[in-house]
DNA sequence: TGCGAAATTGCAATGACTGCCGATATGCAG
DNA sequence: CTGCATATCGGCAGTCATTGCAATTTCGCA
């Protein structure tokens, strides 16, 4: 079972890097899925064997960042506390360099923000992420916090960034100072709005 | 312009109580919005000259909460620092009765945890909200806040409450006891949430 | 080589939404 | 009261995502 399979990868690369290419070019609604296909040599049918729908497209492996924060929970020290081992997580499981680099995800991020079907679909895995980081770290937690806590301590965390991120992408100022400027603004916000919580 | 503009009016409820009641007997997806049309006795068409999509329907006054949360800042009191005044600004504007007894805003809450794309607009219109809120707080504390912090202030404390409260929903038991029960734990969840910026 | 499962794909249908346009209804001036 | 300008209404046709169905092709393996 392995040339079906390959075949698969690289039909579905195919279709990754034919939409990323037209709704570079064309834009996200001006592209439609047959339009997709036959850029990369499927039937526009087939197109919904691959993925459920156009948005899904964007959002390949989904559950990446929920598995590295998950695993920073795992793998806290003695005497982190809930809050901390979080933070790390965030640092972890957050926009990495890759963000900024990969065409793929440096559309995703434009069409984010552009998109309105495209921003739903975002943030609705957006909380599904945080619904499940909030339960394993619950669960590395009994004594400190009960589901809602946890639900809650996620939330400001995530909302913090999420936050500042995406006022920060609109600063074209800072957009154009680099990843480095980026992720140095970032922080000095975050570290603002989850004061309480350090202390 | 007096019969015309009451027209409209009668006309708009009219479409929203046919609707929560199709979506609350047939379900939301099964519900057509040419089933919502001819049960308020309009044309399909003329539907979407009331409302711009079929999701807008669960939505009306969207910025009724922001209006209030921007009044709890304008009126804040002179020693009251931003989180302070946020965390007033959310209790205020926070889940009224209104939400647990208004037919279409209990429907509203249900959907938004069923149906995937009322969840997307939901989530929409909340980063939105945040983002609007953030705007007056940073004007109402220039030396202290900038735009970006701001921000991840406003998105820590709603994504708290937000969170907080997904979960607290989730409960058969709170959901079951009623109003007042939900009420009670509501007011409970917020206030853990937010515990560690009021003090 | 040839069979059975998996993959591909065309076709038709559903449903949201839009642009276009004629038919109606309403507000207002004369 | 009449008639025009305008706001609404609502039908029609078309686009696009998405799905069920069924025929066909392609593979993996015996």
């Amino acid at each position: 079972m392995t040339l079906r399979h390959h075949k698969k990868i690289r039909t579905r690369q195919a279709i990754v890097d034919a939409a990323t290419d037209l709704f570079a070019t064309r834009g996200y609604e001006k592209t439609t899925v047959a339009d997709i296909a036959a850029a990369a040599d499927i039937g526009t049918r087939t197109f919904f064997s691959y993925f459920a729908s156009k948005e899904e497209l964007l959002f390949p492996q989904a559950d990446a960042r929920v598995a590295a924060a998950v695993d920073a929970i795992a793998t806290r020290k003695p005497g982190e506390g809930p809050a901390e081992v979080l933070v790390r997580a965030l640092r972890e499981a957050g926009a990495s360099d890759d963000d900024l680099v990969n065409p793929l995800a440096r559309l995703r991020l434009q069409l984010i923000r552009t998109v309105p079907a495209v921003r739903g679909r975002g943030l609705q895995i957006q909380v599904d992420a945080q619904r499940e980081i909030a339960r394993h770290l619950r669960d590395a937690y009994p004594d400190e916090l009960d589901e809602v806590s946890a639900a809650a301590l996620v939330g400001a965390l995530i909302g913090a960034v999420s936050g500042a991120l995406e006022v920060l992408l609109d600063d074209p100022d800072a957009v154009a100072g680099g990843p480095e400027l980026l992720k140095e603004r970032l922080r000095q916000a975050t570290d603002v709005a989850l004061r309480p919580w350090s202390g």
